[in-house]
RNA sequence: CGAGGCGUAGCGCAGUUGGUAGCGCGCGUGGUUUGGGACCAUGAGGUCGCAGGUUCGAUCCCUGUCGCCUCGACCA
């Protein structure tokens, strides 16, 4: 991508958001642009880094036998109605209802109700079981209060996920299985995360657990068992007998050894059983001829929130003042960010074209600008190397600067070449 | 929805004890610069969120309203 095209302009960051650092240099710069409350529209490596998470989560999950289907965002009043979740959704004021002359639409909050009439007449008998469905779109919940710019939106990206079973025990084994492609998935992405057992909520269903993030801007206060790395509320320790309980249910055995630590959820998981299915009369026959509400498990991610939040644990920092941030390989969209002064402008063109010729795509900055302005805008934009043809390195030669850390090396240009391609491919670091 | 805060140029902010507004950054033009956010000159850009009221006169005071942010409840 050429600088140039972009329409970028070089910002100056100032008053930075102390809480949300990183999405605040997001709206200064417009990588992202407000349009109210919680909704964003955004630029493109935003919006490829959100891509590149949604692939990964895609990938993993088609190799867990979960199948990719796309649900409506429109959807008629009848199947919420048939649920009986209409009332309670629109009592809580979170569905955006749109009135049209053919009847009234729910703006997809969620599909519980749509996937399980997908279901309906496709998944008739045992021998179909296990199954599982997902999505990933944008959902829609009129939030009584939005916060932390993509971290809770009206509108966002949401992967979601719903199995059916033919009994509880093979509900449950779906459910783990699920349990554990969240964690490959997760430590793919490069985050940190910690199941907590929770409540049920509006979803209702036997059994929860939050999926939730070690996060220095976490808004939640969890407990963290470094042994065990299990993840408890803080509520649980105001329980009686506290301790027996954490012993008994969490294998926790020496409560002082919890720590507090600030976590945010990025996603849930659910054992529903039959709640929908049975309300819905939607049925399976089993292998004795008798019909059977599916036993079903919900599950999403946040995917708009994992954007957030990868931008929030990734910000760099000069002289302890936050300058940008450096995006980790396994999901951003340009590896490189090419520079150069106007005596080595050809060279950096002929280096950015064999890398697009590679499909190794970069970030030229073709535009007119000292080289300390483009490094900063490099780091604003969160490309993790940057690549700079100047007066300090003689012809065929090449420095490269490590955003992450500031780290340097000089390198000839066809060695960084074929290095690149490397990093593109394994999604690990050059050597420095 | 309960509590608090804020709406002045694209962004960050001043300011007017009531006489219709400035600064920094960014942007246009000309020139000098060119390895860590350069400089000189010159220019464009605001019905001070919106609507009423008080007043000779309101961006400023009063009332209402809309929008945004933070804490709480709720959520991915």
């Amino acid at each position: 991508m050429r600088v140039s095209k972009m329409g970028m302009k070089s910002v100056k960051l100032s008053n930075l958001d102390e809480m949300y650092p990183a999405q605040d240099i997001l709206m200064q710069t417009n990588q992202i642009k407000q349009y109210g409350s919680g909704v964003y529209a955004y630029d493109n490596i935003p919006l490829k880094v959100q891509d590149n998470i949604e692939e990964i989560i895609k990938r993993n999950f088609n190799k867990s036998d979960c199948i990719e289907v796309q649900m409506p965002l429109i959807q008629q009043a009848e199947i919420w109605k048939r649920s009986g979740r209409y009332d309670k959704y629109l009592e809580d004021g979170v569905t955006m209802i749109t009135e049209t002359d053919k009847g009234t639409y729910c703006l997809a909050p969620t599909a519980e109700e749509a996937i399980t009439v997908f279901v309906e007449n496709r998944i008739t008998s045992h021998k179909q079981l296990p199954a599982a469905f997902y999505q990933i779109g944008p959902k829609f919940r009129n939030e009584i209060r939005n916060r932390g710019y993509l971290l809770r939106g009206r509108e966002f990206l949401m992967f979601d996920l719903y199995s059916f079973d033919k009994d509880e025990e093979s509900m449950m084994n779906t459910y783990k299985k699920v349990r554990d492609t969240y964690f490959k998935t997760f430590a793919e992405l490069g985050l940190d995360i910690v199941a907590v057992a929770a409540d049920n909520g509006s979803m209702g269903g036997k059994n929860s657990e939050e999926i939730m993030a070690l996060s220095p801007i976490g808004e939640d206060t969890i407990l963290f068992d470094e042994d065990t790395k299990q993840g408890l509320n803080v509520e649980v320790l105001e329980k009686e007998n506290a301790e027996e309980y954490l012993a008994e249910q969490y294998n926790i055995n020496n409560v002082k050894k919890l720590s507090e630590r600030k976590a945010i959820e990025l996603g849930h998981i659910f054992a529903l059983g039959t709640k929908y299915t049975e309300t819905m009369g939607i049925n399976f026959i089993d292998s004795e001829n008798n019909a059977k509400p599916f036993y079903m498990g919900c599950y999403g991610i946040g995917v708009s929130r994992v954007l957030g939040i990868i931008y929030e644990n990734n910000v760099i920092k000069e002289n302890d003042k936050i300058v940008g941030f450096s995006l980790p390989l396994s999901v951003v969209p340009y590896y490189l960010y090419i520079i150069s002064t106007d005596k080595k402008a050809e060279a950096a063109e002929s280096l950015y074209n064999c890398l697009e010729e590679k499909n190794v795509d970069t970030v030229i900055d073709d535009v007119k600008g000292s080289i300390g302005e483009k490094i900063r805008n490099a780091k604003i934009l969160g490309i993790p190397y940057v690549a700079i043809m100047g007066n300090n390195t003689e012809n065929g030669y090449v420095e490269i600067e490590r955003t992450r850390d500031g780290a340097k090396k000089t390198m000839k240009i066809e060695d960084l070449m074929v290095e690149v391609e490397k990093m593109k491919n394994s999604k690990k670091d050059m050597e420095f």
